[in-house]
RNA sequence: GCCCGGAUGGUGAAAUUGGUAGACACAAGAGACUUAAAAUCUCUCGGCCGCAAGGCCGUGCCGGUUCGAUUCCGGCUCCGGGCACCA
C-alpha cells in the first residue's frame, strides 16, 4: 500500500482534489457582513475555443492570489465568465456555416472543462456570458439611463467602408490598406453613429489616477497620456473677404507672432467651400478620403497640403496668412483647425520645408544655446523674441499676457482641451448586444422603453459574410411605441460595453430586479485585485472606470473606482520555426513537433522536423500566435504532466510582469520538483506521526532548519501578498527543501523540525500547486483539508541570528569577508576591517580618506 | 510618427530602500547506483590569467552623479505593448 502511494501520479491527485472542492461547494461564496471580503478578478475570456497560454498564466495568478487570501481567513470571491460577442464568432460563423451564437457556446462549454481541469477555485455559481440577454439587457437598460442624463449623442463618423463587399471593416480587417476579403482599396465613410460623453468625466478620471495607490504607475503614465490634458487658448482669425473667421485652438500662445500658416483638415467646411471653387482642391480632399483611419496611419503618412486660397488676417501684426488643407491635422482635436507655427513645432516644421512656407523664430532658449529653426524646430519653452511689445517675456508670462489680450478684444479665450475623444459605441455587426433606440416614424429618436427590453438579438441566424442578419432582414426593426410604428436600431454595442461592467455584475449574476443588486455590489467591490494583459492598460481599463462613475451617478455603487490593485501580466513567448517556401513565404512549424541538438555547451546546433527528420530554421522567441505557428496547448502538457506542473512553470519561470518564454525542460523541471516534493514528504510521513518540537531542545543543525522555515514563511508570504512575485516565493521554498535534504538524522526533534519545515512547504506552495498540496497535507497527519488551512506566521524569535557576514571593502572593492555578531559596534566593524591582511595589502601605502560602515552589511576603506 | 515598457552567464532569472552581481532553476559536463535504460543522487559550471592563494574584466551602448550604480540622471541602439472598429 504505501509503495502504490509514493508514486506521484497527477491524474489521480488531481481528479480526488477536485471532486472534494466541488462535493464541498469550497469556492461558493455569498456576502458574510463582519468578515474581511477579497473580490479577486482575472479578465474572462473570450471564447475563441480553446484556452491558449496566456490564459492559463493570467487565471493561475488569480487563482494564487486568491487562495493565498482565503488561507488569510478573507471571504473570497474569484468569478468567471465569458466575454461572448465579438467579430471572430462572425468570421467563424461563415468559415463553418453556423451560428455565431453556436459556435461561442460549444466554445465557453469547451473552455469551461479546461478550466475546471486546471483546478481554479471558481464560484462556478456566478458564470455568466455577455451574449446572454439576461445580461445585455441591463446594458441596455443603463443606455437608457445615460440617454435621458443627455450623456448619450448621435453624430456622424468616419469608418473604414470596403466599396466592393458594401460593408464597414474593422481596423483589423484592413490590411495595406485594402478590405481582407475582397482586396478592395478602403475608404473612408462618414455614417450616424451613438457616443456616450466620456469627455464629460475627462477630469475626474484624470484626477483620480492619482487615488489609485496600487496600480502600476506605467498604466497611470499611459491613461494620463491618453486623455491628455491641456491648457491652451482658442482664438479666432478673421478671414479676407469672408465673414466667419478660423478658430485654431494652441497649446502654445506664446508663438503667435511665429505663425505664418494656418492648416485645416480635409473635414473641416474652409476645406469643403474651398474644394467648391478650385477642382485640384477638391481632387486634394477626396484623396483624403482614401487609407485607414488608424491614428499610426495618419501619424506615419507623408505629410501634404494644398493651399485652399484663402487667407486669415492675423490678430496682431494684420499680416495675411495662407490657410492650407494638410492631412496631419485631426478633425476631431481641438476645432479641426490649427496655427502652424514651424519655428517651434516639429510636424508644422516639416510641412514648412516641404512647401516653403516661412519659419520665424519668435522663442529662443533659456540658456546661451545656439539653435538655428531653419534647421530644426525648437519646441521648448523660453523667452520671446520678435515679438513686439511681447518680446523679453519667459514663454509663462507672454502665455498669460497674449491670453488676457485675446479674451479682452474678445477674439480669444482660455480652454481646456483633452485628447481623449468621446466614446463612438456603434458597430455595424451583428454578433454584439442591440443598441436599445428605436425612430418613430416622424423621425424622433427614443430610448427602447424598458418595458420592451431586452431588444433581443436573433440567434438562429445564416451569416453570408456581407451584411448583419439583423440589417437584412426587414422585419426584424419594425417595431411601435405607443401606437406609433417605429424602427429599431440594427447597430450592435461595441464589445467593450460589455466588458466594462461585468466586474460588477458578478456582485449579483442572476438579479432580475435591476442591473445590479446594490447591497451585493457595495459588499464586493470596488474589486480588490484585478489581473489581466498590459493590451488592456488603456481602453478596457478606461472604460471600466468611466463605466463605474456611471454606475456611481446612477445610485447603483457608492465607490468611484472599480478596481483597487491592479497586476498586468506579461505575455507567453515561444520558440519560431520554420521553412523557406520556394514562393518566398514560410512555413511555421510548431515547437511541439521540432526537435532542437544543442552542442556540449548546451548551445542549440539544429532543429530537425520530427515527422520527415530534415532540419527547419530557428526563427527566433515571439508571442505565442496563430500566425507564426508557435502556440504551445496547455492541454498536451496538463495530460502529459498534470495541471500543477503547468501552474508552478508558469508561475516561476519569470515575474508576472514580465514576458514569459515556453520551455519543455522548464516544465520537466517542474515535475521534477512535484515528484522531490512527494517524496521527501512520504519519506517522512512513512516513519510514522513526528514528535513535539522542543525548541529549547534544539542543537545548532536544528535550529539552522527552523531558522530557514520561519525565514521562509515570511519570505513567501511577503513575495505573494505585497510583492506579486511567485517565481522568487518559489525559489524560497526549494532552498526549504534543500536544507531538509541536508539535515541528516532521525532524532527525534531532527523529526520534529523536519515535520515543520515539511508543513510549512506544503502551506506555502498549497496556492500555487493546490492538487498535490491537498494530498501532502492529509500525508503529514491533517485533519483540516489544506484549502481550509490557516496561513502561518513566522515566529521571530526563530529567525534570531547570532552571527552575519559582512564584507570588507577597499575602494568599492571586495577584498575579504567576516562573520561578526550582529550588534558588532560600528567602531569595532572598522577597525576589523582595517586590520583585515588583504584589505591591508590594498591600502598598501595609500593614505585611508575616509571609512564607510553599514552595519550587519559592509565596511568600505575609502583611500588614495 | 506619438505614448508606455524591456535588455543581467550557454538559457529562464535573482539582487525588495544606492551596499557581496548571478539566489533558485534549466541546459551541459563528470561521477555514483543499475545487467542495461529510465529514474534518483553527488560534484563542476560568467569570461580571462593562475598549481593555488588570489587577480583583472563583466549587468545592451556612450557619458555623468556617488565612498559605492544592474539600481539614480543625460544621450543613444535594439526588441516589445498601445494608438480609439481585434479582444
Amino acid at each position: 500500500m504505501a509503495g502504490m502511494d509514493e508514486q506521484y501520479t497527477p491524474r489521480d491527485v488531481e481528479q480526488t482534489a477536485r471532486d472534494f472542492w466541488e462535493a464541498n461547494e469550497t469556492f461558493k461564496v455569498r456576502e458574510e457582513p463582519g468578515k474581511p471580503k477579497y473580490y479577486c478578478l482575472s479578465m474572462f475570456p473570450y471564447p475563441s475555443g480553446k484556452l491558449h497560454m496566456g490564459h492559463v498564466r493570467n487565471y493561475t495568478i488569480g487563482d494564487v492570489i486568491s487562495r493565498y487570501q482565503r488561507m488569510q481567513g478573507k471571504n473570497v470571491m474569484q468569478p468567471m465568465g465569458w466575454d461572448a460577442f465579438g467579430l471572430p464568432a462572425e468570421n467563424a460563423a461563415i468559415a463553418n456555416k453556423t451560428a455565431p451564437a453556436t459556435w461561442t457556446r460549444a466554445n465557453i462549454d469547451y473552455m469551461k472543462k479546461q478550466l475546471k481541469q486546471l483546478g481554479f477555485g471558481y464560484d462556478w455559481s456566478r458564470e455568466l456570458a455577455t451574449c446572454d440577454p439576461d445580461y445585455y439587457r441591463w446594458e441596455q437598460w443603463f443606455f437608457a439611463r445615460l440617454y435621458e442624463k443627455g450623456l448619450v449623442y448621435k453624430k456622424m463618423a468616419t469608418v473604414n467602408w470596403d466599396p466592393v463587399d458594401q460593408t464597414v471593416l474593422a481596423n483589423e480587417q484592413v490590411v495595406d490598406g485594402r478590405g481582407w476579403r475582397s482586396g478592395a482599396i478602403v475608404e473612408q465613410k462618414k455614417i450616424p453613429q451613438w457616443f456616450i460623453r466620456i469627455t464629460d468625466y475627462a477630469e475626474e478620471l484624470l484626477n483620480d489616477l492619482d487615488t489609485l495607490e496600487d496600480w502600476p504607475e506605467q498604466v497611470k503614465t499611459m491613461q494620463r497620456n491618453w486623455i491628455g490634458k491641456s491648457v491652451g487658448t482658442e482664438l479666432t482669425f478673421p478671414l479676407k473677404g469672408r465673414d466667419e473667421g478660423l478658430t485654431v485652438y494652441t497649446t502654445r500662445p506664446d508663438t503667435l507672432m511665429g505663425v505664418s500658416y494656418m492648416a485645416v483638415a480635409a473635414e473641416h467646411p474652409l476645406a469643403k467651400a474651398a474644394a467648391e471653387r478650385h477642382p485640384d482642391v477638391a481632387e486634394f480632399v477626396e484623396e483624403c478620403r482614401n487609407g485607414k483611419v488608424a491614428e499610426a496611419d495618419m501619424a506615419t503618412m507623408e505629410k501634404k497640403g494644398i493651399d485652399t486660397g484663402f487667407k486669415a488676417i492675423h490678430p496682431l501684426t494684420q499680416e495675411e496668412i495662407p490657410v492650407w488643407i494638410a492631412n496631419f491635422v485631426l478633425t476631431d482635436y481641438g476645432t479641426g483647425a490649427l496655427m502652424a507655427v514651424p519655428a517651434h513645432d516639429e510636424r508644422d516644421h516639416e510641412f514648412a520645408l516641404k512647401y516653403r512656407l516661412a519659419i520665424k523664430q519668435v522663442i529662443a532658449p533659456n540658456d546661451s544655446r545656439e539653435i538655428d529653426v531653419q534647421e530644426q524646430a525648437f519646441t521648448e519653452k523660453g523667452v520671446l523674441v520678435s515679438s513686439g511689445k511681447y518680446s523679453g517675456m519667459t514663454s509663462e508670462e507672454a502665455f498669460e499676457a497674449i491670453a488676457d489680450f485675446l479674451e479682452h478684444e474678445g477674439i480669444g479665450k482660455r480652454t481646456v482641451n483633452y485628447r481623449l475623444r468621446d466614446w463612438g459605441v456603434s458597430r455595424q455587426r451583428y454578433w454584439g448586444a442591440p443598441i436599445p433606440m428605436m425612430t418613430l416614424d416622424d423621425g424622433t429618436e427614443r430610448p427602447v422603453p424598458d418595458d420592451q427590453l431586452p431588444v433581443r438579438l436573433p440567434e438562429d441566424v445564416e451569416m453570408d459574410g456581407v451584411q448583419s442578419p439583423i440589417k437584412a432582414d426587414p422585419e426584424w426593426c419594425k417595431t411601435s411605441l405607443n401606437g406609433q410604428a417605429a424602427t429599431l436600431e440594427t447597430d450592435t454595442f461595441d464589445t467593450f460595453m460589455e466588458s466594462s461592467w461585468y466586474y460588477a455584475r458578478f456582485c449579483s449574476p442572476n438579479y432580475d430586479k435591476g442591473m445590479l443588486d446594490p447591497a451585493a455590489a457595495n459588499y464586493w467591490l470596488p474589486v480588490d485585485q484585478y489581473i489581466g494583459g498590459i493590451e488592456h492598460a488603456i481602453l478596457h481599463l478606461l472604460y471600466a472606470r468611466f463605466f463605474h462613475k456611471l454606475l456611481r451617478d446612477v445610485g447603483l455603487v457608492t465607490s468611484s473606482e472599480p478596481f483597487n490593485r491592479l497586476l498586468c501580466q506579461g505575455m507567453v513567448l515561444a520558440e519560431t520555426y520554420y521553412r523557406n517556401d520556394a514562393n518566398g513565404g514560410k512555413t511555421w512549424f510548431n515547437p511541439a513537433d521540432v526537435t532542437v541538438e544543442k552542442d556540449s555547451k548546451g548551445q542549440p546546433v539544429q532543429a530537425i522536423l520530427k515527422s520527415d527528420g530534415q532540419p527547419v530554421e530557428i526563427g527566433g522567441v515571439t508571442k505565442m500566435s496563430k500566425s507564426k505557428n508557435n502556440g504551445i496547448d496547455p492541454q498536451a502538457i496538463i495530460d502529459q504532466h498534470g495541471a500543477d506542473t503547468v501552474r508552478l512553470f508558469m508561475m516561476f519561470a519569470a515575474p508576472p510582469e514580465q514576458s514569459l518564454e515556453w520551455s519543455d525542460s522548464g516544465v520537466e523541471g517542474a515535475h521534477r520538483f512535484l515528484k522531490r516534493l512527494w517524496r521527501l514528504v512520504h519519506e517522512h510521513a512513512a516513519a510514522g506521526p513526528a514528535p513535539t518540537l522542543d525548541v529549547a531542545a534544539l542543537d545548532d543543525a536544528q535550529k539552522d532548519l527552523r531558522r530557514k522555515t520561519h525565514e521562509t514563511i515570511a519570505k513567501v508570504s511577503d513575495d505573494i501578498s505585497r510583492r506579486l512575485t511567485f517565481n522568487t516565493a518559489i525559489a524560497a521554498v526549494m532552498e526549504l527543501l534543500n536544507e531538509v535534504s541536508r539535515l541528516e538524522g532521525d532524532a527525534p526533534q531532527s523529526r520534529a523540525v523536519r515535520q515543520e519545515a515539511l508543513n510549512t512547504a506544503v502551506l506555502v506552495l498549497s496556492p500555487i500547486v493546490p492538487h498535490v498540496c491537498h494530498a501532502l497535507w492529509q500525508v503529514l497527519g491533517h485533519e483540516i483539508p489544506v484549502v481550509d488551512a490557516e496561513w502561518p506566521v513566522a515566529d521571530e524569535k526563530a529567525m534570531v541570528r547570532s552571527q552575519i557576514t559582512v564584507v570588507l571593502q577597499v575602494n568599492g572593492k571586495v577584498r575579504g569577508k567576516a562573520d561578526v555578531p550582529v550588534d558588532m559596534a560600528k567602531a569595532d566593524l572598522e577597525a576589523l576591517a582595517l586590520a583585515n591582511e588583504n584589505v591591508q595589502r590594498f591600502i598598501d601605502d595609500k593614505t585611508v580618506r575616509k571609512v564607510i560602515v553599514v552595519p550587519g552589511k559592509l565596511v568600505n576603506v575609502v583611500a588614495n
